[in-house]
DNA sequence: ACTGGATGTGAAGCCTGTCAACTTGAGATA
DNA sequence: TATCTCAAGTTGACAGGCTTCACATCCAGT
């Protein structure tokens, strides 16, 4: 600590390496695929010896286990803000699409690993099973308000949410394509695509009539 | 052609190497993950040298991207079947919608390809949009019978396309996760699966019910 | 019979994930 | 202060993967 701390110094010790690690293959992610990431060009990348990232993450489906276990705790978090306004059950559901909506498009790297079982084991990692089941909670505990104001077909809560939730990743799904397939732009899908991106709120909206009474 | 062929006869040519190919790889995909599947493995299995894939897909994302269009001709077809027995617009839009849900049932690795673009790089496979173009013009047809008895809200085609498709795709995601997440089966996200899974039909209605006038 | 294009082979280069054994350094303890 | 301990990082090595290139083999049409 006698001299200002040199980034070209090799310190031995990097200091947050497994943040950095995180950060990194979420900078790859969002550039490249999941296909083309390499533990070892992470490294590389951030100055640091071919094996060292073994020391935060068993194997590389483990980081991308914690890529989505992050992904998962900021989502919670945003969810958590985004109920804090008190307002009305129906204003609250909205506001938990556009949340989850928005979620997807800032963190597509993040969101992709959700659904991709190929890259994540769920099972495997018990904190991923809990930071999602959080995410999931808030969802269910905006449905139980709704409950009291008899606003939904008679159906179980758990119900109700899944019906939304699906809706809701199909949505991100679809609207994730946007920035991938230029090819089709002048198809009708590609037209399709558009539309869905121009008039989310209104889309969101519909979303919602499909489980009110 | 003197003899009765045999497989254990080296015949140098193989016969149909694609099509071997594509069938073991999927069969690769139902059981393992698409991280851990390899052009050499598949060669090895069909008892072929490691380089021979090569004469049939440019590369690795190739074969991918030739599953996946195979997956959308078989989806094709099946659903220009499911619309052949002529019925009420309303009758074929949920015959379509049962269809679209067994095909990513039953060709779960296939159907897995057509959402994830860090495998498949549509844009560079043209007769992989075509067989996707197809697809979706089924579901526009079905949607301007619809139209012209008056059934939806007043939105363009494309639009009321778009979000059927990422309803269904919504929900395809969601049962997929069925399978894999048995750590989650106690909590509520597995109590939601459940209930998508069992009531498919019923959800398919309440999915419809989004964009009926 | 011949020839060209499509299909399969073998060797080689380069990169990756992962392991085992070693080194470093920062903070606790005596 | 001197020492101990242990997480964090390093080195080197192995097995296996993708891809390319030059070459061999077969089939179809002349």
């Amino acid at each position: 600590m006698t001299e200002i701390s040199d980034d070209s110094t090799g310190s031995y010790h990097h200091g947050d390496l497994r943040q950095a690690i995180l950060k990194a293959a979420c900078d790859h992610l969002r550039r490249e695929n999941a296909e083309s990431l390499s533990l070892r060009a992470l490294a590389r990348e951030i100055g640091v010896s071919q094996t060292a990232p073994y020391r935060h993450f068993d194997s590389k489906n483990a980081l991308f286990a914690g890529i989505a276990t992050w992904g998962f705790q900021i989502l919670g978090g945003q969810m958590a803000a985004s109920l804090s306004d008190q307002t009305s059950p129906m204003e609250s559901f909205m506001n938990l699409g556009r949340c989850y909506l928005d979620f997807s498009r800032e963190h597509v790297e993040k969101y992709q690993l959700f659904f991709d079982s190929s890259l994540v084991e769920f099972d495997e990692y018990p904190k991923l099973q809990e930071a999602s089941g959080v995410c999931f909670d808030h969802l269910l505990n905006v449905i139980r308000l709704g409950k009291q104001d008899h606003l939904f077909v008679e159906r179980e809560e758990e119900e109700i949410a899944a019906i939304i939730w699906a809706g809701l990743h199909g949505m991100a799904s679809v609207l994730r394509l946007d920035h991938r397939r230029q090819g089709m732009i002048d198809r009708p899908v590609g037209k399709a695509i558009r539309f869905l991106a121009e008039q989310q709120d209104q889309t969101l909206n519909l979303l919602l009539r499909s489980v009110l009474k």
